[in-house]
DNA sequence: CTACATTCGGTCCATGCGTACGGAAAAACG
DNA sequence: CGTTTTTCCGTACGCATGGACCGAATGTAG
């Protein structure tokens, strides 16, 4: 019934599909099984469908517009990966993952908490705002894909998110900096703040985001700040 | 080469699909040239597709499921209606015209700035609180439709509402109540902001979004407040 | 040449949107 | 009330696309 459950998947040239293998793509405990051909192509192909879902949306995108912007045949997507979702993870995982490690540096180079706010919305902005389409293709991916029973794929990638700035809030609550408030409510608020000033940079590129960046700056600091 | 631009159209039910007509769907000029049938007919099928992209995503909805969900055959839909298209149109225009009436009441009950806004953000947010599907659908379709070329076909919805708070934040600050700031960049942040609140209330509902109301509200009042 | 990795074209099956057509239901008419 | 005409709706189909897959062809290394 339900397609590749007991699938005698060929000859494998990367592992079968193990969905942790998206959230750790680094492998140092499992020694990197994949060959250089397979790496070139794998980022290739994962590349080609970032451009894709950003140019045609989550529901525009195909194997077949995916072969046709990297120029390849199909089958060779199907051939390095087991299926379309494999590939859409990557892209939203890889570009997480990125950023992450962008933001953290900048936050953990500030000392005040207010300080650390800003640093954290203002290098998460600045991040995606150098690499339009790969966050385009994740917004798209994050917002539409679902599990086989219809339920979004994506749900709880944001709770760490928020315990992270809740943590900061409390600490500038702490130190007198902030006003009192309640802080978990709040880092919801501001990072979803953030998101909709990405949303409406998403539908329309014209609004340069990184101009927009102090005001939203300005903006936050006067909500939170005694 | 482009499917149906000469259609000879059987005998269609209602006029040609002509795109204002999603627009206005209150025929007062022209009468009513629906059947009393066809209007509950199409009112239904609204609803079946409106709860179909709640629940699968824009992307999952076809029109088997939302016939298999009004419990009709796929053909009566294709007859009360010219397309896909406008059934999800539909979906979208009618949301925000009673959304927006809600919300233009309690603004205009207001006199000062402040309280315009409050009344604005907390409206809106009611208003969707309590008509959950009908956002989920409608930010499914905003976010993911898209014309035949590929491009967003929701694109400048929002500029007109970015406009009318634009100069209610204006008023304010002639009027003394609002600190300094760009009016037209600070609305569009405070759009976003419930926008983004709105956002993780849709991925998930355990967050009761009438509690985060009051928070955002007194968020705002902080940011813009003199 | 052999063995294996990689790529291509083409096939298969499911799904999607829209249409054709015939019959039921209702309305109009006698 | 019966008949005709219009409106409405279900079954079946056409055509296109999508994802997955296979066998054959090509490349590559020993």
């Amino acid at each position: 019934m339900s397609a590749g459950d007991a699938r005698s998947r060929k000859r494998a040239p990367g592992a079968a599909y193990d969905p942790r293998m998206a959230e750790r793509p680094d492998p140092n405990d499992h020694p990197p099984r994949r060959s250089f051909i397979e790496r070139a192509r794998r980022a290739q192909i994962v590349e080609a469908a970032t451009q894709v879902v950003a140019e045609l949306g989550y529901a525009g995108t195909s194997l077949a517009r995916i072969a046709e912007k990297a120029e390849i045949s199909k089958s060779v997507i199907t051939y390095h990966f087991e299926n379309k979702d494999e590939i859409l993870r990557l892209v939203v995982s890889q570009f997480f993952e990125r950023g992450w490690e962008r933001m953290s540096g900048h936050v953990e180079a500030e000392s005040t908490a207010s300080g650390q706010v800003r640093a954290w919305i203002g290098s998460q902005l600045e991040f995606y705002a150098e690499h339009r389409a790969e966050f385009l293709a994740m917004s798209q991916i994050m917002a539409n894909h679902r599990t086989p029973e219809g339920s979004p794929a994506f749900a709880g990638e944001l709770t760490e998110e928020v315990d992270a700035l809740t943590e900061i809030l409390q600490r500038g609550q702490r130190d007198g900096e902030f006003r009192d408030f309640d802080a978990r409510g709040v880092a919801t608020i501001i990072l979803r703040c953030a998101d909709g000033v990405l949303g409406s940079w998403a539908v329309d590129d014209s609004t340069r985001l990184v101009d927009q960046i102090p005001a939203l700056l300005d903006f936050v600091d006067h909500a939170i700040r005694r």
